[in-house]
DNA sequence: TATAATTAGTACTATAGAGGTCCTATTTTA
DNA sequence: TAAAATAGGACCTCTATAGTACTAATTATA
């Protein structure tokens, strides 16, 4: 049902956690803790955005994760983009050689056109807009803006 | 990567079909031939568009299928909601008691703030625009509306 | 009224992908 | 040198999706 996979909502929510202390470094064990995600997952999470550099990692003792960038620069696009690569809501959204209707499909184009609207409205949601604001004053955020026409 | 399921890709094509002639009446046989999706999986399709009230169905010799209202009335978000149920991007966009880490989960309210923002944006799209405008008319469409701010 | 055409409904199977776990190597601090 | 962490894979299990097939019900028409 037009879901990211869990996987990503749980990294939404280790990177919410450590937005909240954005100098601090955080360690896996301790995000477990906080969070209450199972360790393994954690930490699969962790290599995973460490990977797409969204969180600097540092080894040995005293090591641990932390933010690559202020929160209000990472945007939930960038998340999901980590997680699951660039989003498109259908196959043929970035590669128009891949689906066999093409041929005779006459609204590929489209396709492309509605998933990139949708990047752009998550690209529009910052890490910060879910740490600080909450809820209701996103909501209000986009209302105000007249977001959806 | 926040795709909708193959399914539902094919009964945009198929819906889309339907909508360029939508005064006759369409048996699965035909819309095969016409869209190259499978006949069984087209059948499968339709019967799902017809029960969640997209389309007319009229049995017997000379039956069919044909679209329940105008192209103009129908949206993405229609044909989305009734092949996979209302989206939602994460499993606490609709039933609250779901995810096991809600007691300590600080975002979860903000992820249905953002399922909304992606419903809307889906509904704003009708199938008439899948149809008649064509790709590059869409995004002018978008652009031109100031839609994403 | 019989027949052919067509949808309705249900049940089945196979496959891919997601989620989750664990082990070993590497790096860094103290 | 030892302990504390992350890095990187390998691996397993389970679920949901996609696709298929079969039978029943309905309708037009000859």
């Amino acid at each position: 049902m037009l879901k990211i996979s869990k996987l990503t909502d749980y990294s939404t929510v280790v990177m919410a956690y450590l937005a909240q202390f954005p100098e601090k470094m955080h360690n896996a064990k301790d995000i477990t803790a906080q969070t209450h995600i199972a360790l393994p997952t954690v930490s699969k999470i962790l290599k995973a955005l460490t990977k797409s550099g969204l969180l600097l990692s540092h080894r040995g003792a005293h090591g641990g994760y932390s933010l690559a960038n202020a929160a209000i620069k990472i945007t939930i696009a960038d998340i999901i983009t980590a997680m699951e690569g660039k989003p498109g809501l259908t196959e043929c959204s970035h590669n128009n050689t891949l689906c066999a209707l093409q041929p005779t499909c006459a609204i590929a184009g489209n396709w492309q056109t509605i998933s990139s609207i949708v990047y752009k409205t998550l690209e529009k949601i910052s890490l910060q807009d879910m740490v600080l604001l909450k809820g209701s004053h996103l909501q209000h955020h986009f209302n105000g803006e007249e977001h959806i026409k």
